[in-house]
Formats: structure tokens, C-alpha cells, sequence
DNA sequence: GCCGTTTTCGGCCCGACTGTTTTCAGTCG
């Protein structure tokens, strides 16, 4: 991940550079930061396009350019390795801690020598940051606090945590009498793979009070701030949570401002002085006059953009291209999950309990598709109990209200081939290939592998093609344009896999993915009737990739469904 | 350092909250 290492640079670089008091640079690289981190492998571009493509980048130019171009090279850049030796690198722990920022950490350094979070620490603990001119006891305490904070850990939380925690702060504060509408807002409603903090927006007329029920949330341990306007929490496991009063007449632009992406509003934000407006979370203006606010329709609709999904909102060419976008998959419009496991290998559910769950979800038709042979840990099933495991379908199909596909999900081996024989892949009706091994592989060697697996003729899916879990494991090395051409030349499709910590492919393999003409499937890999409710976030993750119906299996019919089967 | 439907120079999003202030700077999102 070599984005992620020059982005993280690039942050470290603007922290350095506005603890020196330099205007304008740090904002820039931040931006460029953003760009990358959101771009394909810089490795990729530069060996097709070289340094041009690299200042296709956003907020990449002449100069960061030039640096990635080293830092692919050399794993270095001299020209940091020598600004970042000018700060002692405790000063960047420093500024981590909530409520330090960049002047205040330069303060303590200069006045008092302190350059590490220890001597912070014990410095507040002398009573000596109190005495200092601006910084008094609160600060000190709540200095205190956010290094507690800090070394507790600040990652981000996975979607799939975040998104029942706000439900239920929604209803929380729903219960309010005087509120009107409530919305998740951030990149929680963008649905992004994980989230930093629950933004929160409401419309009432006693704001005091839905504050007052806020903070009462039982999963509240500190209150940060409250005000009339916005209130912040910390919770138990960790997150942020803030609440927004906002007036009716700005729902809307608070809304589109506080969902973001950053880079979106920035973007927008700029088109519209272009136009002779002014947009703010207050609404867009013309001089003094508020012409739209209410509704986020309106304000695009003003600014000649056609509204877009919030999981499009990621400065990708959705606001220049407003009117050709995609039509992408809502979240009703899957018909069949496909990927999911019974206590025939390792879930926790019967395939009758696992048929009906998906009954109720209103799927036309499911796929039980159980471990083979090598997952040992897993209770992969061997040849004999295959046999088994599919008389044991047909015989559940007898009494069910859907179609009950007899599937698999296979393990490539090492060298490509695959778990089982093709004498009995024959016997199935569907087939996903993993991987669930050896992910050290170098990336030629796992490419290859992959590429043998799809070559045989009785696949029809590839299981999560990077193999990560967020907040765990890297993805693996692995040529995933390689990939997507082999799929897309043997009608393989890609499997969106919705489990919490995978979510993989993620959000811009989904949108290179649709763009070479490859079909995706979207399930769950549930191993419990419950855990079949995580559709949601593979669709989400679509819809970020602006993946349409046409271009996900099992959002057709039956019929067409099984059409693409026996291709 | 980046960038261009006023621009290759001169801008660069903007408002709320907090603490320690008596009018505001720093931080945050």
C-alpha cells in the first residue's frame, strides 16, 4: 500500500509545516494526500503513464509529483526526510491529542521544552501547563483526557459497528417531541468502509432539549461540548457522536454540507462563486439572499447539478457529469443472497433456518454454499460428505418457498487449482472460488494462481478477490486488472462480499470493475441467519462503485439468474 | 504547493465552540 505510506507523509509533512508557521503548503499537501489516498496504486500509474500520471492525481502537481516520483525509487524523500529532522518527532504525537493543535503544540515546545506526550503528561501533572498564559485548568484536564484518548486508539470503526449506533441515537432522539427530521449525516451516510465519528442532524424548535436527551444516551461516557447549535459525546466503545440543531429552512444545505466528502463540498463550493453564489451549511446565497436551503435537491438543482446518492459524493467527476450518472442498485434491489455458510461447515444456522431467514428478507432464490475440504478449521466438507450436503439441499428445497441453489464455496489452492475434482464442481449448480491461504504470495505468483482458477470452466464467482479484513489484515498482492480481464472474458463475477470487515471488492475496484464491463455479486457470507442483514453494506459499497442493476447478477430475476448460470 | 468559465498570478471554505478572553485565538470538522 504504497498510497497509504505517501499520504501518511504527506499529513505528517503539512502537521510539520504548520507548527512552522508556513501558510497554504500544509492545506495543499493535505489535499494531495486525500487525492492519493483515493487514487489507484501510484506504483500502477506511474509505470503506465510516468510522472503525467501521477499529476492527474488531485491536488497532485510539479512538486509532489516529483516526491512521489522519488519516494517510488528510493522509499524516500530527501526533502522531507530533512524538513521532518527539524521538529523532534514527539511534537507530532503531540498534535495528535484532541484539542492540541499546531500553535499550541509549538507553545509548549518553545516555553517549556516539551517535545514528547510523556513530558506533556507529567508536565500537566506539575501544574505547570495551567500557569501558562492561554492555557488555564480546563484545558489541562481536557488535555489530559484526549491523551487518554489517543493512547487508547482512535482507528476507525467499521461501518457495520457505526451504522446500528446511530439508528439507535436516531430513534433516541426521534422520541424528542418537538423534533421534526432526523439524518445520519458524514461519512456514515456516504456508507464509507469505516467511519471516524456519528454525525447527527435534526430539525426542532427547542433545541435545549434534544440536547439534554442527547447526552442521556446510555452509551454516553463524556460529554466534549454542548451548545445550542451542536453537542459532541464521546461513547463507550470509543467513537464520536455529535448532534446538529438546524433551522427548517436549512435543513437541506446543513445536510449536503455535513455529508461531505470534503473534497464533494469543495468542488461544489467552488462552482458555486463561479456562479455568482454563496454556499455555506446556512444555505446557497446570492448577496445577502437565501434562494435555496431547505432541501439538498434544491441546492444542486440551483447550481445546474442533478441530486446524486451521498455514496457518490466523492469528488469523481459526480458533480461535472451530474445529468450521464448511473442509475446505481438500491437497497431493495437484491433478489438472492448467494454466499453463506450452515452447520454443514462452519455456520450457525440449519439450511432450512438460513432458507427462511432469507424468505423473510423477500429473496427470490439463495445459495448455500458450505467450505470445501482443505478449510479444515472450517469443517470443509470432503467428497463424501459433498454428496451428502447436496441430497440434504434438494431435500430442503422440497418444503421451501424459494430456490435453494446447491453451492460451494472452494478453495484455490496454492497453485491455482481448486478444492474439489471438476467430476464434482460438476454436481453443483453454483461455484465461488477463494482463497484462503498462503496471502504472502508475491504478487506474479497469487496473480497467477488466481487467473488458473478462473480458467476453469465450472466457476462462476470469485470470492473476496483482496482477501483484507479492515482494521486486521492487508489485502494481498495481487494484478487486479489481470483479474477483472480474465472475469470479464469467462462471465465471472466479481463478489462484492457485504461481511463487516471485508467489504471487499471495496468502493473503487467496484467502479473499475463496472467500467471494464465485469458482472458483480453482491452477498453476505453469512454464517448465521442473522448476519444475512449485512446486505446492506455490500450494496452500499456498490453504490459508492456506481455499480447499476445491469451490472449485478442477483439483482435479476430468477429466471435471468439462472440463464447466466448455465452460460 | 496547486490551480484556472473572471486568473499562469494570486487566491486558497467557513462557521461553531471553548477557554480564558474583556474582543479573541486556537481548534475542529
Amino acid at each position: 500500500m504504497i498510497n497509504s505510506q505517501i499520504a501518511k507523509l504527506l499529513f505528517e509533512l503539512a502537521d510539520i509545516l504548520e507548527m512552522q508557521g508556513v501558510d497554504w503548503k500544509p492545506n495543499a499537501y493535505r489535499r494531495a494526500a486525500r487525492g492519493i489516498e483515493s487514487a489507484e496504486p501510484v506504483e500502477k500509474i506511474y509505470a503506465e503513464k510516468g510522472n503525467k500520471g501521477l499529476k492527474e492525481i488531485d491536488g497532485v502537481g510539479e512538486g509532489i509529483s516529483k516526491h512521489i516520483e522519488e519516494f517510488l525509487k528510493k522509499g524516500k524523500v530527501s526533502e522531507f526526510e530533512k524538513i521532518r529532522t527539524s521538529i523532534p518527532p514527539g511534537l507530532l504525537q503531540m498534535i495528535q491529542i484532541p484539542g492540541l493543535g499546531p500553535k499550541k503544540v509549538m507553545r509548549l515546545y518553545k516555553e517549556q521544552k516539551i517535545a514528547t506526550v510523556e513530558e506533556l503528561e507529567s508536565a500537566i501533572k506539575s501544574g505547570k501547563v495551567e500557569a501558562l498564559d492561554g492555557f488555564g485548568k480546563k484545558s489541562a484536564e481536557d488535555i489530559l483526557h484526549g491523551i487518554e484518548f489517543v493512547k487508547r486508539g482512535t482507528e476507525r470503526r467499521l461501518l457495520g459497528e457505526a451504522l446500528p449506533i446511530a439508528r439507535e441515537l436516531c430513534e433516541l432522539v426521534k422520541g424528542v417531541p418537538s423534533v421534526k427530521k432526523v439524518e445520519v449525516a458524514g461519512s456514515l451516510r456516504r456508507r464509507k468502509e469505516t467511519i471516524g465519528d456519528i454525525d447527527i442532524l435534526v430539525t426542532s424548535n427547542d433545541s435545549k432539549k434534544v440536547m439534554d436527551a442527547f447526552i442521556k444516551f446510555p452509551q454516553v461516557q463524556t460529554v466534549l461540548a454542548k451548545g445550542l447549535t451542536k453537542t459532541s459525546v464521546l461513547l463507550e466503545n470509543g467513537m464520536q457522536a455529535d448532534v446538529r440543531v438546524l433551522k427548517e429552512k436549512e435543513f437541506g444545505a446543513g445536510l449536503q454540507y455535513f455529508t461531505g466528502s470534503k473534497d464533494h463540498n469543495i468542488e461544489l463550493r467552488k462552482l458555486a462563486i463561479s456562479k455568482g453564489y454563496k454556499l455555506s451549511e446556512y444555505g446557497l446565497f446570492k448577496g445577502e439572499k437565501l434562494v435555496a436551503g431547505k432541501t439538498e435537491e434544491e441546492i444542486y438543482d440551483e447550481l445546474g447539478v442533478k441530486w446524486m446518492p451521498p455514496e457518490m459524493r466523492e469528488a469523481q467527476g459526480e458533480i461535472a457529469n451530474s445529468y450521464n450518472l448511473p442509475q446505481v442498485i438500491g437497497y431493495g434491489g437484491i433478489k438472492g443472497d448467494l454466499h453463506m455458510h450452515t452447520t454443514w461447515s462452519d455456520g450457525q444456522g440449519t439450511i432450512e433456518e438460513m432458507a427462511r431467514a432469507a424468505q423473510k428478507l423477500g429473496y427470490e432464490y439463495i445459495a448455500i454454499t458450505d467450505h470445501s475440504k482443505s478449510e479444515h478449521i472450517a469443517n470443509g466438507m470432503d467428497e463424501k460428505r459433498l454428496t451428502e450436503y447436496i441430497k440434504a439441499i434438494r431435500k430442503a428445497q422440497e418444503s421451501a418457498k424459494i430456490k435453494i441453489f446447491a453451492g460451494a464455496e472452494v478453495s484455490i489452492m496454492k497453485d491455482g487449482s481448486l478444492d474439489y475434482t471438476d467430476k464434482d464442481l460438476k454436481k453443483l449448480d453454483i461455484v465461488i472460488a477463494s482463497v484462503h491461504s498462503r496471502f504472502k504470495q508475491s504478487k506474479e505468483e497469487m496473480t497467477k494462481r488466481v487467473l488458473t482458477a478462473l480458467d476453469n470452466p465450472y466457476v462462476h464467482i470469485l470470492g473476496h478477490p483482496t482477501g483484507r479484513l479492515l482494521n486486521v489484515r492487508e489485502p494481498f498482492e495481487i494484478d487486479i486488472d489481470a483479474v477483472f480481464t480474465k472475469a470479464k472474458k469467462n462471465n465471472i463475477a466479481l463478489e462484492i462480499n457485504s461481511n463487516p470487515p471485508r467489504l471487499d471488492l471495496k468502493d473503487s475496484h467496484v467502479r473499475q470493475a463496472v467500467e471494464k464491463g465485469c458482472l458483480l455479486m453482491i452477498d453476505t457470507d453469512a454464517h448465521a441467519p442473522k448476519q444475512l442483514e449485512y446486505m446492506e453494506l455490500g450494496i452500499a459499497q456498490a453504490r459508492r462503485g456506481w455499480a447499476a442493476p445491469k451490472n449485478i447478477v442477483n439483482s435479476w430475476s430468477l429466471k435471468e439468474f439462472e440463464k447466466w448460470l448455465k452460460r
